[in-house]
DNA sequence: TGATTATATAAGTAAATAGTTATATTATTA
DNA sequence: TAATAATATAACTATTTACTTATATAATCA
């Protein structure tokens, strides 16, 4: 197995970022599938506007990035970041998040335009 | 390999503690061994109460535990704790702090009661 | 036993963080 | 092209966090 080793400072920051529950569930999420903001908003029950901030800070540091299809922008993880193997072991001990957007599919606010 | 489960709000709590430099470099440290107050106090040049209260923290959820001999209080890492696991996995993607406690010995100032 | 050393805790302060409201931007649709 | 929808950003506010100063406790030492 590949040991990766990180700097101090840098595990530091990312650790401060995943250490919100929000953000935490989004790389969780984020780490199977790419979500749209809007979805996220459901999902969280929060306003778009804390939804956007948590993505940004996350976009920052490189962890996501974004793309935007027609009028949405949807958000995936970014595996080609230098530190994604250290976010990707954490995660991996994280429950499965798939519960959430089965719901919004169920309900039919999961964005299916892609 | 087991694989840990841990559920997504220990996880954010624990991750929001390990989100500090100071509290991050002292798990790594007392990951492989044990080290009282005063020791913290000279490797991160920082104020005692501020070590103390930093211990305190990793202390109330069970990250570390204390014990005292006789005027010192030497702090070590829980590995009984329920979330141990998932900390390890963390710690072990990090650079080694060992320096940290080298540069105290040649200092004459580690503690060498025990 | 009085002084010193190691540590903890409490109270106060300054800085960082997360959320809100308001507004701007960009794309789509009528 | 005007209205609507999705998203981003800026400014403000409330909460949280880390650190400081002051004080308390407990052990050791002279």
């Amino acid at each position: 197995m590949l040991k990766t080793v990180i700097d101090m400072e840098k595990a530091t920051v990312i650790l401060k970022l995943l250490g919100d529950k929000t953000r935490l569930t989004m790389m969780k999420i984020l780490d199977d599938q790419s979500c749209c903001v809007c979805e996220f908003v459901e999902i969280f029950k929060a306003s778009q506007p804390s939804i956007s901030q948590h993505l940004r800070k996350l976009r920052d540091i490189g962890l996501v990035q974004e793309e935007r299809k027609g009028q949405w922008i949807f958000y995936s993880v970014n595996k080609e970041n230098e530190y994604y193997p250290f976010v990707q072991q954490i995660l991996n001990q994280l429950p499965s998040q798939d519960d959430k957007l089965k719901e919004l599919e169920e309900q039919g606010t999961r964005i299916t335009c892609c």
